[in-house]
Parts: C-alpha cells; structure tokens; sequence
DNA sequence: TTCACTGCAAAACGTTTGCAAACAG
DNA sequence: CTGTTTGCAAACGTTTTGCAGTGAA
C-alpha cells in the first residue's frame, strides 16, 4: 500500500541489447550464445552483464527461462502462456501453443494445493531428423 | 531385430542404494542429497558413482531427472506419465497426476511435427506455505 | 583373464558474486 | 553527490572425465 515512487524499469544499453539479441533470433539461445551474439554490436559488453541483465529481464517480465535436461538454461522472448517440445535425441527445442482446457488447469489447482498459477506443456518426442534412429 | 544378448541390466550394489535412495526418499532429492543419503548406507561410495549410477538409471528407465530453472537436477522415481507443479517463491516441486485429454496429445504431435512422444505438464503457482507472500 | 564398474582427483561447465570504476539522475 | 550498473576476475555449485585399482563372470 505504499505510495512511493516505484522502481523504474532501466533499460540500460546493454540490457536493451540482451533483450534485442533474445527477441530477433527466433530460437531459444542460452546465455552464452546470447553473449557472442550481443557482442557483435556491443563489443565491451561483459559475461556477467549478461547475466545480469537476463536476471533482471527475466525478473520484469520481458522474458522466460526455460530449463532441459542438466544443460544450460535457455531464455524465450514469448512471455505469453505457450508450451514446447523437445526432442528426445537432440534437444531441439520448439515453441508450440496448445489449446489448454479449462478443465486441466483447475484439475492442476485441485491437486497441487497451489495457489492459481499457469499450466505449460512439454512435449517430449523425436524431432523430424531424428525419426528414423 | 536383433536377436543378440541384450545388454544385461547389472544393477550393482551402488545402483541398488542409489535407486533405493530416490525410490524411498519420496521426495525429489538432488545428486547432492542422494549421495548423503547413500552414504549412510554404503559409507565408501563416491560422488563419480552417484552420478555414474544416476545416468545410468536414466539410460535404462528406472528414473527421470527434472530440471527447473538454473539450479540442480532432481531426481524421480515416478516413470510413468505425470506431471509437475512447481512453486515459483520457493521451488517446490509437487507430483501430479492429471487426466490429458487425448485432443491435447494429438494437438502437441500436429504442431510440433514430432513423433508420438508424451506429454508433461508443469504448473506453476504458489504454494501454500508461499500464498501470502 | 577380461571387461565393466568404482573411487579419487581434477577438470569442465554454467552461473553468481565482490569490488573498483563508470555512469545516470 | 548518490545510487545503480558495468566490467573484470575470481569463486561457487553442479556435472563430467581420466585413470588406476577392484571385483564379478
């Protein structure tokens, strides 16, 4: 309840690059690629800095992590609901939006005894290139 | 096809007392964990083995791994279908047993174009220890 | 004997932290 | 001036690896 001056978002240069470099690649890169990758137009821009501004992108909302396996996270511009799938063999990662029933979501609620949250699906499988193995 | 021995199992006595670990724990224990408890019971084991035995319970079936977020892998004894709910104050992790209505199993194959694979639904929320906060 | 598994230590990897300098308000 | 962010390096926690020794078939 407090009436002070909030927080502002600060969106340094580097951080805006950090955003910049997640939303224009269209995959789902981990902080080390998004390290190289915002080099080439920041090239001072330091490894922690980069966490750093993935933590704090992350913790305003501007993107998600997503965790596979014990590898690396991997960071997502869609901050809106959707789901993935990951291929079993090579750990292609792939950005799906399913229809979510109603009828999961408050069996989820129901079960967990969690407070009201959000359902994300992960689909495990075998990507296109690697059916036959 | 092949007609060849199969590679036996060889469930060791390291194994035994890792798969035994997570299998009774009931809890989703980390590596870390798993070898403390381990050693209760097989005080010589090393933390190699923990982690050799855990890939290789994995590799033949007997438990799943769970990553969230950038912190330590966990460990399931749960191998059939089932999801998870997951705190996002303080990063519990819940079982859960929900019903996947058919359409959505079918939904995740058309969109992604991956091979038949399961589906597995993580909710995220608070939990109850964590609602008012 | 043979071959896989174990234990130990060290390395590799991903991520975080401490601190001085740079910067914005 | 004050508080935040940056860059660097070092630390940290997690997981993997190399290798000699052990143990089971």
């Amino acid at each position: 309840m407090s009436t002070k001056t909030k927080k502002r978002p600060l969106l340094t240069r580097q951080r805006k690059q950090v955003l910049k470099v997640i939303t224009e690649s269209g995959e789902h890169l981990t902080a080390n690629e998004i390290f190289d990758h915002a080099r080439i137009q920041l090239p001072g821009i330091s490894f922690a800095t980069v966490y750093n501004s993935l933590n704090f992108l992350k913790r305003e909302g501007f993107i998600n992590e997503v965790a596979i396996g014990s590898g690396p996270c991997r960071f997502d511009p869609t901050t809106e609901r959707h789901d993935h799938a990951v291929c079993e063999k090579c750990g292609r990662l792939v950005d799906l939006h399913l229809d979510i029933p109603n009828s999961l979501l408050s069996q989820a609620i129901e079960h967990s005894g969690f407070n009201s949250g959000s359902v994300e699906i992960t689909f495990k499988g075998k990507c296109s290139g690697c059916q036959g193995k």
